[in-house]
Order: structure tokens, then sequence, then C-alpha cells
DNA sequence: GATGAATGAGACTTCATTCAT
DNA sequence: GATGAATGAAGTCTCATTCAT
């Protein structure tokens, strides 16, 4: 992962075309990229682009493309965590490399909404590959299952609910950062917005409830 | 609240001129909304959008402006709910709520990061008004908090952390299915997802505590 | 004559239009003086404007139409000046006015040539009223004439060339030095470029010349 | 020298555009001239005119800045002609030709003074490049130095003074055949107007002088 | 495969002019 | 006579795309 871009740089014309598109597109904005710029980041010729690309879109859409399994690699590696430490500590590491890993990517992959057409050729991709953004979830969803058979966490918790909860915390956090501005943090100026989010998951809200009976430290 | 918008439908040119960006924006994206179109959608000549605004930025900015405090209004009845019905049910009201209404904002809302210009001109709107998204989490808090005073919430959570789980989770979800695209719903095919995530939220995750202290149900 | 013009500030709103329009063409120029900013610059409506003039070629004509009058006002008192001090210090003084009215009016009515539709009608009013800019002519040729009759001035000079010399003169130096930039002042920065004209208008370039048989010093 | 240009058709589209621009000036004035039709006339493409220029007014101003130096090609071999003829005939010849030269320049020239920032740019690059319309008088000046060597011209002359006054009139001739109109021609009318204007230059108004002692038709 | 000058449709914007008040 | 919001034609300029080299 290098400064600029959540990948590896790629090699080939047309894996520099695509990473110079992702570096235009964070600074300039998919509004303000244009293939000229594009091209001269890359190195090459603007008509290379049509020799590898249908479109200027298509090459949008293979830089979104990248995104999702970047931050999948990320969080794949969670699962293994499971028993290790404590629940709280793995899932504020979680919550920290979201946080992180939303800030790179949050830019690019909202603006996939600025353009219906685009959006459209990205949902036809993940359909043909069976994906979906949802797929962070499941690292998470794996993590806490296997967490609820070590009884580290309530059996009755529902891991799919729980990850979302805490993704979209970061997520939103984020997307909050990002539109008021770098001056302006909220939330975030506290010690450490991972940790509280966790610990509020981990405790709940609710003032009393009934012992767990599938709660081991219970056991005698 | 209309069709196509989250707002009152406005009188007057300039407030036509904003409806008419909104649908256009709604339907054609930021990258595809021509002043042409807004103009013909508002009913007046393309020229009378320069005697309102500065330029197309401006009135895309204006666009933006009204989605914030209309996602406020919305939220803002929450805190009337303190110590009526149950808090599971005030809390899936509002993530029911949330779910709607992020369905209807983020399209919008995201596209933002299409043009950093826009960004930063809707920043500097925001500076100046000292507002900011995370105004929309305060009603939740405050709701929070009251019921922490009325002992139907643990007096030791953290309600800034509460709100950004449940409004961040949904946020999420939205973020995902339109992303996914309206075929592949992960997650909503349930039952009742705000149920679900409430639910989450109030039991927590850890399999068992201390009974807490202050909570007046634990009282004699 | 007051600051902003060559000719003194009209009553009635036809008049602080020409006026304003004066003000703008001379700050902004043919091609950026538009309707807006002169009938604001004039106090009043921009639909006032179509009242007092057909469009807005025809309030610029009317600009026009005050230069040459304004220009010939200075110059028509020059031969009452016949007889008087001597010939090179009148000629001098009229230099000196010259040069100063043409860095006023060669600018705008330069601009004339901007827009041949402009310039037709300009030729058309001019040829209504039988005048023409070679009108600033007769009042240096009258004066010449008066000269030459009073001994003061070769009686087989040329009065219009001789005109036609010193008044272009001061033309040329003007539009050159409009052109050049007020840094650099090619010519101007001589001591008193206006007496040097005359003087070499005065003593001619040819090495001899017989004896004039007109002059009357020659008389015993 | 081409009907419509005073400098040889230029190759290249660069060129192509600079000669079409220049047509169009001419025939349509500055206020009419459009990208549109420059670029008709050019035989390319409106969006063409862009890859060679920064914007419209920088082919204007490439247009003005081959005018400056067609003019002075044409001026300078005049220090050649010095002792050969007789001095009233090279400056008759001369006259003659600034006399054909600014009635092809002028609208173009003047027409710089419609725009400022045209104006601005147009002397930006003057200093640039250290040069001048001042420079035109230079051949003029050279060639009076020669001919005062040469005893054909006095001495005591100022050749600044005298090329400024024997220009400045052919300009301001011009000036005011063009602003008259093609019917009214006033001083022109007569048999020739260069003679003229050179005799007047030449004699002197002066009514008497002492004889030159440096004159060396005067030495025994 | 690579180039980059040329293209031309179409975007944004301006501004002289009109007209109901 | 005065207003100024509205008009819409026309302008400048951009930029994705093509194609001869």
């Amino acid at each position: 992962m290098n400064e600029h871009s959540l990948t590896s740089p790629a090699s080939g014309t047309r894996g520099q075309l695509v990473d110079a598109a992702e570096r235009v597109l964070r600074s300039k904005g998919l509004a303000r990229a244009t293939t000229k710029e594009i091209a001269r980041e890359a190195g090459c010729a603007e008509g290379t682009l049509y020799l590898h690309f249908a479109d200027k879109l298509d090459l949008v859409r293979a830089v979104h493309e990248k995104l999702l399994p970047a931050f999948i690699e990320v969080v794949s590696h969670l699962p293994e965590r499971a028993g290790t430490r404590t629940v709280e500590a793995n899932l504020t590491e979680l919550a920290g490399s979201a946080l992180r890993l939303y800030r790179d990517m949050l830019p690019l992959g909202s603006s996939l909404f600025a353009d219906p057409e685009l959006l459209r050729r990205f949902r036809a991709r993940l359909a043909d590959q069976g994906a979906g953004p949802h797929r962070a979830w499941e690292p998470v969803v794996a993590y806490l299952r296997a967490e609820q058979a070590l009884g580290r966490v309530r059996a009755d918790a529902d891991p799919a609910a729980a990850a979302l909860l805490l993704l979209g915390a970061c997520e939103q956090l984020t997307f909050v950062e990002l539109m008021t501005g770098p001056e302006t943090l909220p939330f975030r100026d506290r010690p450490d917005p991972a940790a509280e989010l966790v610990a509020t998951l981990l405790a709940g809200l609710s003032p009393a409830r009934p012992p767990d009976p599938t709660d081991p430290e219970r056991r005698p």
C-alpha cells in the first residue's frame, strides 16, 4: 500500500492508468477528473486510455472495483483473533482500522452516487461476481460467531447486527468528519472514539438484564 | 413532504429552482445534471438561474443546504418521547425513520464528495452557520440522557456513542443497499432490521455484567 | 469639465445615462461595457435605458458624439491668439492641449473601430450634421492663415498640411504612449515634447532656402 | 503580402488560425468576431482554437503581434535610400507607404483600446520583447541622421520630432478618413497629400531663417 | 500497442432586450 | 417615465473520443 492508494501499484499500462485515475479522482473528484489529466498522471497519451478501456467510465469503474477487496483484505484477518487477547481489544483494533479505511475510501466510494450510469455499471459487475460491500461484514460476523462459541460474546447476540452497528458507526463518524472539514472534528476529538464505540456496544444500553445462562463465567 | 423532496415545495422562482435542481440531481446525478434541464424542470429560462445563484454549483449547494435541516426536523421530536412507551419502541421508531431518511438523502449527500469545490463551499457555509451534520445526533443524545435520568438507560452508557452506533448502522445499511442495487438487499430482507439493531444495541455483546447499582428496577 | 469626462455633467436621465456610459466605456472598454453596469452607474434601472435610446449601440454613439465638439471647443479659441505672443508659443500651447485631449479621447474614439455597425451609425450621424473629425483642424488652419496675413508664418506654407503635421504628431505620440503603457513613455520623457515638435515644424528640415520675398522682416 | 493580410500566409493550424482571425477581425470588428466564425474561416473545428491559444483573447493578441513587425519591415528599407534621389522624394515615398499601411493597420490596431484586458496582455508581451510601436520611428530617424551626415537635412533638426510629425500626419489623415467614411475624404482629395505634407515639413513655417553655417551647399 | 492533434457536441454563462407592474 | 425580473439567443470554452501516423 503506497501513500496515494489503498492498493499496490500495478504494472503495465492498464494498471498505471487505473492507479493514475485513482489519484486524480482522489484529488480532483469525479466531476473534475479529465482523461487528459489521468493520461498525464499515468505518463501515457490520451488515446492510449481507449486501448485498455471502453470509455472513461469504464476506467472509473475499474478504480471502484479495487476498493472493496482492499477493505476486505484488511478486515479478513480478524477471525483468526478469536479467543486471543480480549474481545474488547480485538474490536477496538477493528474499529480503528475501519476508521482509517473509511477515511481513504469514502470520498471515492461515495462519488459513485454522482453518476447513475457509473453506479449501474458498478452494480452489474458486482452481480457478476456475487460480491457486494456487505462482504466486508462477513469477517466480522465470523469473528463474533467464533467468540460466541468460545463464550466471550453473548450467545443470543445477533452478530450481523453487531457488525453493522460497529462498522456503521465508524463509517458515519468518517462521513461526518469529511463533510464538516478537517478543522471541526465532532466526536473524534475524544481520546479514543474506537474504544468508546466498542465499550458502548459491549455493555449495551439496558440498565439491567437477567444473567446469561450460557455465560461460561457463571458456571461453577 | 412530497414525493420528490424531503422539504415542502418552495414558492418564488428561487425556490422553484432549488426544488427543480433537487429533482434533477436525484434522477440524473451531479455528473449529469445540466442547467438546461434544471431550468426546464423549474419552468423558467436558463438565464434566470443566474439571477438567483452565482453559478450552477451555488444552486447545488443550496440543495444540499436543505437536506440536513430536513433530517433534523424529523429526529428532533424524539426527546419528547422520553419516558413514554419503551426505550426499545422509541429507538426502533427512530431507526425506522433514519433508514427512510437516509435512503432519500444519501445519494444526494454523498455526491458532495464528487466535487471538492462543492464540498469546500458547503463547508464554508456550515462554518458560517456553526452547523454540521453531527447536529443530527443531538436530539438522539438528548433523548438518551432523558431516559438515563429516568433510569430506563444505563447511567454509565455513553449517549453520543450510542447515537452514533444506531444512526451509523442505519446509514451503512442504506449505503450498502444503494450500492448493491434494489434487487439485492443484504440484511434488509430480515423481518425488521431496525428492531434487530435496537435489540442488539440495548442488550450489548458482553456475556455478563455486574448489576448496575443505579438501576432503579433493582431497588427493593 | 469634471474629472471623469471631457464634457459638463448632464442633467436628466438621458444625460446621466450618457455620462455613465462614458465612464464605463473608459474604465471597462467597449468590449466589456454592459448595460447593467451603465444603468447602475447612472443610478437607474436597466430598462430605463430603452426609454431614451433605441439600443445599447445608440447610447454608445451618443457618447462618441460628445467627444469631437469637446475637442473643438478647446481648439477653437486659438485663432483669437493670432498676432499675440509668438507663433511658437501659441503652437506649443496648442500642442500641449492636444496631447492632453488625445490622452483622454483616443481610447474612447479608437474603439469605434471595434464595431463596424457602431462606426456606420457614427458616420451616418456625422453626414447628417456635415461634421467630421477634420473639423478639429479648422481652427488651427484659421489661426495659421491669420498669422500668414500678419507675416508671422511663411505665405507659401500650406496651413492644412501644417495643422495635420502638428496635430498628427500629438495624436501619434499619445497613441504610442497608450499602447506602450504608462511605464514606458517613448519620446515623452523629453523635457517638452510639444515644444520640440513645434520647433521642428517651424524650422523645417531643408538645410537652406532662398529668402522668402514676402517676409516682412526683410522689407527695409 | 496577400489581399487580406499585411503578412505572408502562415502554414500550420496555428498560423491558419491567426490569419483567419485577422480576416474576421478586419471584416467584423473585435466586438463581433466570434470563435465560431474564426474557426470556420480557418477551416478547422472550434475546439482546435484552444489547442493553440489559451483563449480567444490570446489569439487576438497574436494577430496584433504580427502588425508592428509588418509595418517596420516596410519602413526599414528607408535608411538605405539616404543620399539617393532627393530627400523630398524619399520622404514622399515613405509618407505614401505609411498612408497605405495605416489604412490597413489602424482599424485593427485601434481596437486594442476596446478591451483593457487585451491591451494589458499586448503590453505585457511588448515588455517581454523590449519592443513597442515607437520602433517604427527608428528607421526614419536613422534615415534622417544619415541625410544630416550628408548635409541634405539641417544639422540642427531633431530627427525624432521630424519622424513623429510625418508619420503622425499620415496616421491622423488615415484615422480621420476611416472615421469619416469612404465617401468623404477630407484633405485626401488633394492631388498628393503625401507630397504636400513632406513639402511643408521640409520648408517649415517660419518666414525667414539665418543661413545654416553647416550647410555644405553654402561652402565655396 | 502508442500517439496526440483534431473533433464537435454540448456544457456553462452572459447580456441586450422586453414587458407587466 | 421608471422598474427589474425574466428571457433566450448566442457566446466562450471543455473534454471524451477518434484516427492517421
